[in-house]
DNA sequence: TAGAAGATAGGA
DNA sequence: CCTATCTTCTAG
């Protein structure tokens, strides 16, 4: 038996531009130690100079050095000062593309998300959207830069990916969350979902912010 | 050094 | 619908 495959499949998988890997991690569990996410709605950000919606994309900085580095890197950082948000580097290396991981379905360690997630009112709301996933697997900044590796039989590290074994349904497309930047809003579809699951967060646009009016 | 925006979540 | 929260980035 060899083990040596799935470990190939991924690493070539996550070498590919962030655009065709995001929608193909769509039904991966993606391990944070015991606690596994069905992973249903992620997004695709391209590098420096060609994404203006990146955190890329005027170039390396203190916060997205991880970006930088190679595939299968995880870039951690900060959202709204609170939230804790997960990436996957993908691509050629030092293209600093990525996959936002945004939202997902608990299906192991259950009670281990529960017990981080304590707001949460639902399953379904354990990890839908980006800061509660993160929350939910218990990443830390700290975790900036971790690698992640295939998820086989004896393998001990923290951070594991499972590809999906059987075919999805049907994945919708559409503008990322958030995201300004966006010259008419569709001109980056980025965003990819499982059609229909519960777990898929709801769309909002980029937040203007109006403090004291004009 | 200062100001504004940001890949959000939770509550009214 | 509104706001808490605070880091990061950019301009001056």
């Amino acid at each position: 038996m060899s083990a040596t495959s799935a470990d190939d499949s991924l690493a070539r998988l996550l070498a590919e531009p962030a655009l065709e890997v995001a929608p193909r991690l769509l039904g991966s569990v993606f391990w944070s130690g015991r606690v596994g996410v069905r992973l249903t709605e992620v997004e695709a950000y391209h590098g420096q100079g060609q994404d203006p919606g990146s955190h890329a994309h005027r170039g390396r900085s203190a916060r997205n050095g991880s970006m930088f580095e190679d595939a299968g890197t995880l870039y951690v950082y900060l959202s709204y000062g609170i939230h804790r948000c997960v990436n996957i580097v993908c691509g050629p290396e030092g293209y600093a593309s990525g996959v936002l991981l945004r939202a997902g379905e608990v299906v192991a360690g259950l009670d281990e998300a529960r017990s981080r997630r304590t707001t949460s009112r639902s399953p379904a709301d354990l990890a839908r959207g980006p800061g509660r996933l993160g929350s939910a697997l218990g990443i830390e900044l700290g975790d900036d830069g971790s690698r992640l590796v295939d998820d086989a039989p004896g393998q001990e590290a923290r951070f594991r990916l499972r590809l999906p074994s059987a075919p999805l349904g049907p994945v919708a497309a559409g503008p990322r969350v958030g995201v300004s930047g966006h010259a008419g809003g569709d001109a980056f579809p980025w965003r990819f979902s499982l059609e229909g699951d519960p777990t898929v967060s709801p769309y909002r646009a980029a937040v203007s912010r109006r403090r004291g009016g004009a």
